[in-house]
DNA sequence: TTGTATTATATTTTT
DNA sequence: TATAATACAA
């Protein structure tokens, strides 16, 4: 069959090897940029179409939404079937399940979570980590606990971690006794209990609860198990390194009839420890499956040879980690630099002059030196250029960011030399800018605007987490789940309807006392209102003719006409004119939500609001990543696990920055902050530079760092060193 | 109840 | 340094 030619074709003896071992436990362990993903993606089409297996069998898990998309996309091409824009949004016939741990398990508990018995339903809400403050701050004052005494933020990371490690509340004292003084821990319990109950009331889960209630699911719950077990025969999981302990046992369920799991990662690559990563799921797999084939993959496609040098002698340094051999083909291309400037404006100056130098557009003599150390590589970068001038269309974050960029759309630099550069024309998406923590990009963004340069953020405030766009989401979110009383507590009073804390207080019992019921409230308050009752009754009532005029709506509606109807009739429109300085900007910024509505769905009624709800709360900013919008682009290294990019820029290579200052006496974390490093490095495919600050301005205080002690005393061999 | 002013507080990475 | 929590006046 020609089609299965093809598909082994692109691959070489070693990744075949993998492709083709279809059954039993398969483990392929590998280093940076040495093909997983694309092994990962062509085992998906080699599985339907050399052994036949029907695309519906097939359970594919990628670490970001986007990653799902690319997969399905480039396994369609495979497979010589036409491109579907559509995204996987169920469990559909003919088509595999491709999506991150979270979507897939909030797909499975819209069908089935009623089994747990408790309150949840299919309609359940997905709580964020605001949301789930709320809650507990709720919970910690009806059980009348100090706010002060327990911090929600810190309650909520100890409950997310009791849920990465499926402790329930009943298991929490035995489980948590090393981690937690006994009086404290008791406290920290009783919150838990209660916490997961509140949950169940409003039916809303958080990102934990989305793992933990699926894999209680499977575990307790033999005929939902072997519901799923025959659905999907075959397990696919990508980045296995960086998976949790719910996840191990998600897939440990899933493939424990047919043991047709396979996994990849690369244990130095595993940098979410503190999302409860367990490199020993990894590490120990073969112990775990005692039948698995393991393969190694040793080529490296991506990087020349002087940024394997540099990675390889970073990553050599760390201990808990399988040995492992990376070589490339690839030409040995330039040294990466070290460069040394004086603060954070240089660096960012340094990137803006340094793109300039490489892409030819300046004149002065630095250039035309770089420019001759540059390999032939660089001649293709030209050819794109025309392509891409256009800007395009983009998500929602493309739209934000060119609205703030204004009407400019050439960049006019002047280099610090004085000779004015222009940027445009040039392909800015083969560069990239990696850092630490979101607070760098601060620096960064305001020397780029400076300069005209356009750029997008990836992370940092998203764009559903702005105050209007919350609002208009909790309206949707109330709509689709009425018990959700955050959402409610939210939109109570905005726009304003006179109603405060004692109001809401009176509101908010009234409704649990009766179960929920919307429509009983309208009727009940209605009739004090008028017996000419004064008090709360007159003020909640309007909220609730609004409200059912807009339930009423829902199943002729599409999203996006709900989302336009609920701003009109509310009268939040108005209320932002009235109050908001920028409200034409939030207009807009609510127009844009219904845009994004259109794009993801059109339908009407119930299940496309559940759909875009879901949608929502689970895509991440690295998901609106698109090569068409012309924009240099920021992110954080954790957000750029899994791309490449022709030249990387790593930003603030300092202690206390990289390595972390909160991770510098704990050698595990260490070891973890060591292996961002390697991965941001192995981001590269031709160039890389890495650059440090003689000074900083870190919280207010000016500090003067040193280099970081992941790259201090390199060879010269291996990177050239240079002061700015 | 609403809006503003002051003060405290925590500043790593994200689904 | 920013944001959140709190206090107080209108
Ligand atoms: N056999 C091959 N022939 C040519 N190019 C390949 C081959 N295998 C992988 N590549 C290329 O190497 C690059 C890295 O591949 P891929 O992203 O799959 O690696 P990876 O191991 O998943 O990387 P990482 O662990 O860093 O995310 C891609 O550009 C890919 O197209």
């Amino acid at each position: 069959m020609s089609i299965v030619k093809d598909i082994l074709k692109q691959l070489n003896t070693a990744q075949q090897s993998a492709v083709a071992q279809v059954k039993g436990p398969v483990l392929v362990l590998a280093g940076a940029g040495s093909g997983k993903t694309r092994v990962l993606t062509h085992r998906l089409a080699y599985l339907i179409a050399q052994e036949g297996v029907r695309p519906e069998q097939i359970l594919a898990v990628t670490f970001t939404n986007k990653a799902a998309g690319e997969m399905a996309l480039r396994a369609r091409e495979l497979l010589n079937l036409p491109a579907v824009a559509k995204r996987f949004t169920g469990f559909a016939l003919a088509t595999p399940a491709i999506g991150t741990f979270h979507s897939v398990c909030a797909r499975i508990l819209r069908e089935d979570i009623g089994a747990l018995g408790a309150l949840w339903n299919g309609n359940y809400t997905i709580f964020d980590g605001a949301d789930v403050r709320k809650a507990i701050k709720q919970v910690l004052s009806e059980a009348q606990i100090s706010l002060t005494d327990f911090n929600p933020r810190i309650i909520a990371k100890l409950l997310d971690q009791a849920k990465m490690r499926l402790v329930e509340p009943e298991q929490f004292l035995d489980e948590f006794k090393d981690d937690l003084p006994p009086p404290v821990l008791k406290i920290v319990q009783q919150i838990y209990g209660h916490y997961q109950n509140y949950l169940a009331e409003v039916n809303a889960l958080d990102f934990s609860d989305l793992l933990f209630k699926t894999v209680l699911l499977l575990r307790d719950y033999p005929l939902i198990r072997q519901k799923y077990q025959n659905r999907w025969q075959y397990i696919l999981v990508d980045e296995y390194q960086d998976t949790n302990y719910a996840q191990y046992e998600f897939c440990r369920l899933l493939a424990a009839g047919h043991q047709n799991l396979f996994v990849v990662g690369d244990d130095y690559q595993s940098i979410y420890g503190f999302r409860g990563a367990n490199l020993d799921n990894i590490l120990n797999f073969t112990r775990d499956y005692p039948k698995t084939k393991t393969f190694l993959l040793e080529q490296n496609y991506r990087s020349t040879q002087s940024i394997l040098n540099l990675a390889n002698a970073v990553i050599a340094k760390n201990r808990h980690q399988n040995k492992k051999v990376l070589w490339t083909e690839n030409p040995r291309g330039v040294l990466p630099q070290i460069v040394e400037v004086e603060d954070e404006r240089a660096e960012a100056e340094f990137v803006i002059s340094q793109i300039a130098k490489l892409t030819g557009k300046s004149k002065s003599t630095e250039s035309e030196e770089s420019e001759k150390r540059q390999t032939q590589e660089l001649e293709y970068e030209y050819e794109d250029q025309e392509q891409c001038q256009k800007p395009g269309r983009g998500g929602i974050l493309d739209r934000v960011m060119a609205s703030r960029r204004g009407e400019r759309p050439s960049a006019r630099l002047n280099i610090s030399r004085s000779r004015p550069v222009r940027l445009d024309g040039i392909n800015l998406n083969t560069f990239v800018v990696l850092y630490r923590t979101n607070a760098q990009s601060r620096a960064l963004e305001e020397v780029l605007l400076d300069w005209n340069v356009p750029y997008k953020i990836i992370g940092g405030v998203r764009f559903y987490e702005r105050q209007e766009i919350k609002d208009l989401l909790a309206y949707l979110r109330l709509l689709a789940n009425h018990r959700d009383l955050v959402s409610l507590e939210r939109v109570i009073n905005i726009p304003p309807r006179g109603i405060g804390p004692k109001t809401w207080q009176y509101l908010a019992t009234w409704l649990r006392n009766n179960n929920f019921d919307f429509a009983g409230a309208k009727q009940f308050f209605g009739s004090e209102v008028a017996r000419g009752m004064a008090g709360p009754a007159k003020k909640v009532l309007p909220f609730f003719t609004l409200w059912s005029a807009l339930s009423g709506e829902l199943d002729k509606l599409s999203v996006a006409e709900m989302i336009i109807q609920i701003a009109e009739s509310s009268g939040y429109f108005e209320h932002l004119k009235a109050t908001q300085l920028n409200f034409t900007e939030r207009e807009e910024n609510i127009r844009e939500l219904a845009s994004a509505a259109v794009r993801y769905s059109t339908g009407r009624g119930l299940e496309a609001l559940r759909g875009f709800l879901e949608e929502i709360a689970l895509v991440s900013d690295i998901d609106s990543l698109n090569d068409q919008s012309q924009a240099l682009t920021l992110m954080t290294i954790h957000s750029a696990k899994g791309l490449e990019f022709e030249t990387v820029f790593m930003v603030g290579l300092e202690q206390g920055l990289l390595p972390h200052a909160s991770a510098t006496l704990n050698p595990a974390e260490l070891e973890e902050e060591r292996r961002l490093c390697y991965v941001g490095i192995t981001r590269a495919r031709e160039r890389l530079y890495l650059t440090h600050t003689r000074q900083r301005q870190l919280y207010g205080a000016l500090i003067y760092p040193q280099v970081s002690e992941f790259v201090a005393g390199v060879d010269r061999k291996i990177v050239e060193w240079v002061r700015e």
